[in-house]
DNA sequence: GGCGCCATAGTAAACCTTTGCTGTCCGGCT
DNA sequence: AGCCGGACAGCAAAGGTTTACTATGGCGCC
């Protein structure tokens, strides 16, 4: 593979000035000869290393995201997001699925850190460990001081994230769109209370009800897991207690769909007896049968975003914290509460 | 950041010896030697440098996987399995999504040449165009002469993948399994002609068709395009065709899942009108109602054996070529055909 | 005509590691 | 006692690029 300097040679040229023209540095180099160290460039077929470039600049144009799963349609989302925005500035995309486990987080963040990437943004940070962060904060912090870029995306454990998505004002549309319908009685189902971004999205649903003049009432709000088979037993634990909720509000879509499952079983008709509303707007949304109400959130936007971020950071810009706002859709899974008295008893 | 000549100093060796024990080259060190120096790396939090290792051994350790779009199930999945087979060698994965643009994936491919990456995988290959792929084969050739393996996944435009999966076989257990059931005209929605996997599974149907001793008729086979649009355009042609099939087998989870809804807006109930078969076993196909009988790629072990092959090729083997079966999932959208004369008519 | 400045071009150092080659020391063998 | 070889350590080059600094030449201005 050639390199800069056979380029010289061939244009008759010192490295050097090679160097200014295949760089385009704003370095003046007369037309004559950058002509010539291009045609010789072409000729050689000619591509910088970035290795020997990056190992001068300290950096590489690469930008490492770390996910939860890449598999996962929420995390795909935004690293196509990212990807999109990095793109154009040549700058590559490394997705590391660490599983939530601290050991793979912190091999990964070792990685990059060893190849000089550019940028790292956590799109799902892992579960709290002392041990790995205490890690992850030397790596970080030495990354940093390195003139690395380092971005926390909306779920973030360690605190505010730098670009967020506005989950309670997400769900308390929702509680208003509901509320609007006719529902006076709105239950929500809210995912584990470990979770920051369980609780926040609680505490829209609960700011939700207030703005629309809703009495809250614990019996109506349920605590599970994150997942399908945590809707569905909630739905089990709201026929249990008897609630009379006649649209049930969830912090996730999973949590909707199997709320939507165990409601059929139990012979409940959505939306003619009781309405369900989702939260993620996963695609599977779109094509369930009723098609599900729920709010999108700008998965794409917020991987832009964070690049951007990351851009004006190695800028030596200090930006502002972002939020995303979410938009409301509405689907099949919602409708008016049925007139006779009706409702989850 | 510290380098290995701080390392030495620390320990008081030459920065020769501190190599040598850090980068564990079977060189002889003493005992004594090796803790200085490893207790020095530790002190100082050394991280060795990729990019000057990598100029020295012209080869990073990263692998780049070119799919269509990183946020098709299909392509995650196969990302995914590079990654876990990738990772515990240390082997970073960078996720180049080309969108099928022959722009974006020549300039990706560059941007892998210059970072020097061990290995560049296609996963999904972009459309013929006789400009790219002189260019391409330029890079590729280069990027071989210098040392790295390039692979090509299933599906792959330009001849025959390196380890590719058995489209035919598998859309012909498909089509066995309906016969079974007692299908006689059996549809296939065999998505848009000029994909070189469309067509090995439309072959796939055509053979699956006379092993079961079912006579073939071209009214049956409708193309399309490959997503939900195209299995609810085809759905009308099938009707206005009145072929009266009774069962419809489609190239993609996506056609079928869009056949579906097509049906449904019909009147036509599945699986008790007609059965619905797809290919590919998105995560979706579980999750719909009814959940999708499918055919299941090994999506993450083509990603894994991908990597192995690589990697086999990296060491200067000549691996052979590998097929991967494929496997049935028969779920809720199929069933025995209608008893009184059904069918789409 | 001489001086200095501008426009270019070149020199060489630096980035960090690996590794072939060259020491050095010591123990053991003849 | 002399020699040899083994075990370990160090020197220095090389890998490709960028960039601060230096050199060259031509031209305008007094």
């Amino acid at each position: 593979m050639s390199s800069i300097t056979e380029v010289a040679r061939l244009a008759g040229v010192s490295v050097a000035t090679a160097s200014r023209v295949v760089s385009a540095a704003d370095y003046p180099v007369s037309a004559a000869t950058r002509e010539r160290v291009l045609d010789a460039a072409r000729e050689l077929d000619y591509v910088p290393n970035a290795l020997a470039r990056g190992l001068l600049t300290r950096r590489v144009p690469v930008v490492g995201v770390i996910v939860h799963d890449i598999t996962d349609p929420y995390f795909s989302e935004v690293v196509r997001g990212v990807e999109d925005a990095a793109s154009p500035t040549g700058h590559l995309v490394i997705t590391c699925s660490s599983e939530r486990d601290p050991d793979r987080e912190r091999s990964y963040v070792r990685l990059l850190r060893s190849m000089r990437a550019a940028v790292v943004i956590f799109a799902g940070s892992g579960l709290a460990d002392p041990d790995l962060e205490a890690e992850l904060a030397r790596h970080l912090g030495a990354m940093r001081a390195e003139g690395a870029a380092v971005v926390h995306l909306s779920p973030h454990a360690g605190g505010e994230p730098e670009v967020g998505v506005d989950n309670a004002a997400g769900i308390a549309t929702m509680v208003a769109a509901l509320a609007e319908l006719g529902h006076r009685r709105i239950a929500f189902l809210a995912g584990p209370r470990s979770l920051h971004v369980a609780r926040a999205r609680l505490a829209g649903y609960r700011a939700g009800l207030e703005a629309a003049g809703l009495e809250a009432d614990e019996r109506l709000v349920v605590s599970t897991s994150f997942d399908r088979e945590g809707g569905a037993l909630a739905v089990d634990e709201l026929l249990a207690a008897h609630a009379g909720a006649t649209a049930i509000a969830c912090a996730n879509d999973l949590l909707a769909l199997g709320a939507m499952t165990r409601l059929r079983e139990h012979g409940v008709r959505v939306p003619d007896d009781v309405s369900v509303a989702g939260f993620d707007d996963i695609s599977v949304a779109a094509i369930t049968a009723p098609s599900l109400s729920t709010v999108r959130l700008p998965l794409r936007e917020l991987g832009a975003h964070g690049w951007s971020f990351a851009e004006r950071l190695l800028r030596g810009d200090a930006p502002a914290r972002e939020t995303l706002p979410t938009t409301l859709v509405m689907r099949g899974s919602t409708a008016a509460p049925p007139t006779a008295p009706g409702g989850l008893r």
